[in-house]
DNA sequence: AGTCCTACTGTTTTT
DNA sequence: CAGTAGGACT
């Protein structure tokens, strides 16, 4: 089947994908069809002969990447699975799973997430004796730290002092702790988000002649950090096709390290470089994108573009006051209701927000009403307590160093605790394969933990030899489910979590993958256990930060009230405000035909009064109506 | 010395 | 809601 490029995109779409060979620099505004140019670019390449397998497609979520691929297998009829398209991290660890040997990694290694990672930083933090009486900061600042210096590439006091000129007296430690971090990481054959990227371009240093790809194709160009950056060069290097599709009007990321200069500086890197500007938008109304320039315009943003509508006339944006946030709740649904009595189905009706939070009161409203909702925030499927807890096992027997997840493990037996678990582990952390020590011996402990160990030494040793979803059948019945019901009040939703983990885990054979594959991704089974659901047509609740990329007919942004959005803790610096005003206007780019800002009044808890975000106020009167209730 | 219960607090954003 | 600090209990 050909494809008729011209006809199916407009000309500024059509220039970028038949662009030859070489760089090329697609700045694209909110709602151009970044991902459309993206698409048929890759159909394109396809098609004029460019084997699929000599491809790389970066995007920021596994979704946009399944989306965009299952796009391009429509528009040539080819199957692709040996396209690399994915996100870094994804990618990352397929190269380093195969690759990883050269620079002496283990293939065999497993993937940790954020908060096991903090687990870890812990332990370090206690193991380097850091004196009790020096108030240390939280794991969860020494993390950022190190991530910074990692993903900067320079030094850490350099970086510490830069971004957190307060740590600065705590240099000498952190040294330490992150000196122990990496030891400990290496010594329990545990990656973290950070390592993948960071071994990756270790990996390309080394000049492996596999990576020369004939196209690199990066999406969200402006939420790359410096090493992603460095990762995207390295494998463009030498055929030099690059493809990087991004708007800085759009960069909310930088607080994970994302760096604008990538964005910005491109054309400096690659002089030669084609440019594009696609400024034709294809999603929201006249009215909405009005709206949208007004915030963005009082902007650093350092490309000026100008987005035109092509869509008819709609509605003016309005904006709500409030009482409090139990109003607000009310209103949304009930401008819900009514938009669904006009027809509106409810997968068109996203409610946006900026923190997990934010999102209480709409919940219980929803629910009452009866109405159907998807929830896109709070902890995911996998960073559920009860989840984690099972998965520790699993963990272990891959890798019987794992630290983290043999003392969880461990710590779910009655009679042992923190301090029981950490002399365990002690004593049999020096051999090569600590599990099986402590299979293999009996351990000197307090008399009320011994039923506990027996306990625990009985299920590892009887679901080593089975497959991911019976042995999680197993843990659970072997005393996990008699801990659930004496821990959590809300038992039955959790043993559903856990059916629905041995469901997925059925799809696996190697526990391997199993478990690294769970950590890189949200799954598209688990997403549909935490939310109301009926049929596929449900309301959209989401952070601003998942939103990102996709749309909506009708669009609620609520808790617009200054501490809201901004948030108060943007107040620290210009910069993070300024990503504020970005969020706010990625919120807003959103919306396709209406779109509703509601802000309260008076806070839920504190009586304290609340007005309305500055970015609000700074627009003028003719790009909303208001309403006050 | 260690476990476990209760009360309290304070919430960014994510691969 | 989850992480934790303090205190009672073994």
């Amino acid at each position: 089947m050909k494809i008729d490029y011209a006809k199916e995109l407009n000309e500024e779409q059509y220039r970028c994908v038949i662009a030859g060979d070489g760089p090329i620099y697609v700045l694209a505004g909110a709602g151009s069809g970044k991902t459309r140019v993206l698409t048929y670019r890759t159909a394109w390449l396809i098609e004029n002969g460019i084997p699929p397998n000599r491809i790389m497609l970066l995007t920021f979520t596994n979704r946009a990447a399944r989306e965009m691929l299952t796009r391009v297998e429509t528009l040539t009829g080819l199957n692709l699975r040996n396209l690399w398209g994915g996100t870094f991290h994804h990618i990352g660890n397929l190269v380093l799973r195969r690759m990883g040997k050269s620079i002496g990694l283990s293939p065999d290694y497993m993937i940790i997430d954020e908060s096991d990672a903090n687990s870890l930083l812990n332990e370090c933090k206690t193991a380097c004796r850091i004196p009790q009486e020096r108030k240390f900061p939280k794991a969860k600042v020494l993390k950022e730290v190190i991530s910074s210096s990692i993903s900067s590439l320079q030094d850490i006091p350099t970086t510490l002092s830069a971004r957190f000129p307060y740590l600065l007296e705590f240099t000498p430690d952190i040294e330490r702790i992150e000196k122990e971090y990496r030891k400990r990481k290496r010594k329990q054959n545990l990656m973290d988000f950070d390592d993948l990227l960071y071994y990756w371009q270790q990996v390309l240093c080394d000049g492996n002649p596999i990576y020369n790809f004939n196209h690199i194709l990066v999406d969200e160009y402006q939420d790359t950090n410096l090493l992603q950056a460095e990762i995207t060069d390295r494998m463009a290097e030498q055929v030099r096709n690059i493809m990087v599709v991004g708007d800085d009007a759009q960069s909310i990321y930088s607080f994970r390290g994302a760096d604008y200069k990538n964005i910005r500086d491109f054309p400096l890197r690659y002089p030669d470089t084609k440019i594009y500007k696609l400024e034709t938008n294809y999603r929201s109304t006249p009215q909405i994108l009005h709206f949208a320039n007004q915030i963005i315009e009082r902007s650093d943003a350092r490309f000026k573009k100008r987005l035109i509508p092509v869509r008819s006339n709609g509605g003016t944006p309005t904006v709500v006051a409030v009482r409090d946030p139990y109003e607000q709740a009310r209103f949304v649904v009930y401008k819900v209701q009514e938009l669904a009595g006009q027809g509106v189905p409810y997968k068109d009706i996203g409610i946006l927000y900026r923190a997990h939070y934010q999102s209480a009161e709409l919940e219980i409203q929803l629910y009452k009403s009866n109405i159907p909702y998807i929830i896109r925030s709070g902890a995911r499927f996998f960073e559920r307590a009860h989840i984690k807890d099972i998965l520790s096992y699993l963990r272990v027997i891959v890798n019987p160093r794992d630290s983290v997840s043999f003392k969880r493990l461990l710590k779910l037996e009655e009679g042992i605790g923190d301090i029981t678990a950490e002399k365990i582990y002690d004593r049999i952390s020096s051999v090569r394969s600590p599990v099986h020590k402590f299979l293999s011996t009996e351990p000197e402990v307090a008399e009320k933990a011994v039923p506990g160990i027996k306990n625990a030494q009985k299920i590892l040793s009887s679901i080593i030899k089975l497959s991911p979803s019976e042995a999680i059948k197993f843990i659970f019945e072997s005393g996990y489910k008699e801990y659930l019901r004496l821990t959590y009040p809300d038992v039955d939703e959790r043993k559903e979590d856990i059916s629905v983990l041995i469901e997925i885990a059925r799809e696996y054979r190697s526990l391997t993958r199993f478990l690294s594959e769970i950590t890189l991704s949200e799954p598209a089974t688990g997403e549909d256990t935490y939310f109301i659901q009926r049929g596929n047509d449900s309301v959209v609740l989401s952070t601003i930060h998942r939103a990102k990329g996709i749309e909506w007919d009708t669009v609620f942004l609520i808790y617009a009230c200054d501490g809201g959005l901004p948030i108060s803790r943007s107040y620290e610096s210009i910069e993070q405000y300024e990503e504020e005003r970005r969020l706010f206007y990625v919120a807003v780019t959103r919306a396709k035909r209406e779109l509703y800002i509601t802000y309260p009044m008076r806070s839920s808890r504190a009586k304290a009064y609340l007005s309305a975000s500055p970015f609000l106020k700074e627009l003028d009167e003719d790009a909303y109506k208001m309403m006050w209730l």
